[in-house]
DNA sequence: GTCATTGCAAAACTTTTGCAGGCAC
DNA sequence: GTGCCTGCAAAAGTTTTGCAATGAC
């Protein structure tokens, strides 16, 4: 929250609550993926509502500071989640096809891959997002049936 | 295309016009990432103009199938491709940041990491959907100025 | 002939935008 | 005080849905 502090700092955007509370939902819900209703709804439960325009100004903001990760579960809205300090810290998500519940997969194992892209295609990869789809446990034994 | 009647009438689904017209479409247009929008432009253009909403019925009954692959490149709206009979002939995609513009990247490697995650976390992985972000050669040029 | 499928229009959603008022700096 | 930000309402865009008519089987 200080390092965004600093960022706004230097880039001279302004820092208002709005931006503020916004951040600090996410710091308040780790490890979940949230919609921008999502963070709408949490303000409002905490009584500090904001606008739902400012929320989607809000997210595109950090998302450009790539404080937050933009991401795409198909579910028909965008989802956000704080972007750990890019560089090689990486997971992945494993989406349920069944349940359609998210989980994430730590591994690294994806800069190789990286390297062999930007050789030979001449591409600069700043960035990956890597997803599986398939059935989690639960639904695996639920189908057994 | 013979497969696909094959597999229509199995499921004793109808085999109409409609649904033959939209899965040529993307016979015509291998390598592209046609959106429902698209794929109606590109049958009006051909005289065989459908309605929208069929557009999106059949899109969502041929992904059902695994005949297409829905995605999303961030831009607002769903994109489609033609599933390439899946099984390790997998390919990725490189996004430019700079342009929007979307290029293919063929690559084999990830079946042991699609194992590891089977593996680690009991998650029975089916499929997977591999995101490069950065810059394309033309963009890293023209930054150069 | 039946019943899934289509087309149209309306509805439902998510996201964006214009603008007057407010607030961080 | 200035100029960026917010909130509201309206607009824009994509996708879904209800229903009567149509067409594949």
């Amino acid at each position: 929250m200080a390092q965004l502090k600093e960022m706004f700092r230097e880039r001279q955007y302004k820092l208002t609550s709005q931006r503020q509370i916004v951040l600090q939902a996410f710091l308040d819900h780790q490890g979940e993926h949230l919609s921008a209703e999502d963070v709408h709804n949490i303000l409002r439960d905490q009584s500090s509502e904001i606008g739902l325009a400012t929320v989607y100004r809000t997210l595109e903001l950090l998302s450009d500071l790539s404080v937050l990760q933009k991401m795409d579960f198909g579910d028909g809205r965008s989802r956000y989640e704080i972007n750990e300090d890019s560089t090689s810290h990486h997971h992945h998500h494993l989406i349920c096809l069944s349940c359609g519940k998210v989980r994430e997969f730590e591994d690294d194992l994806l800069d190789a891959l990286e390297s062999a892209v930007a050789r030979k295609s001449n591409f600069a990869v700043v960035d990956h997002q890597l997803k599986f789809y398939g059935y989690c446990q639960e639904c695996q034994k639920k189908s057994e049936t």
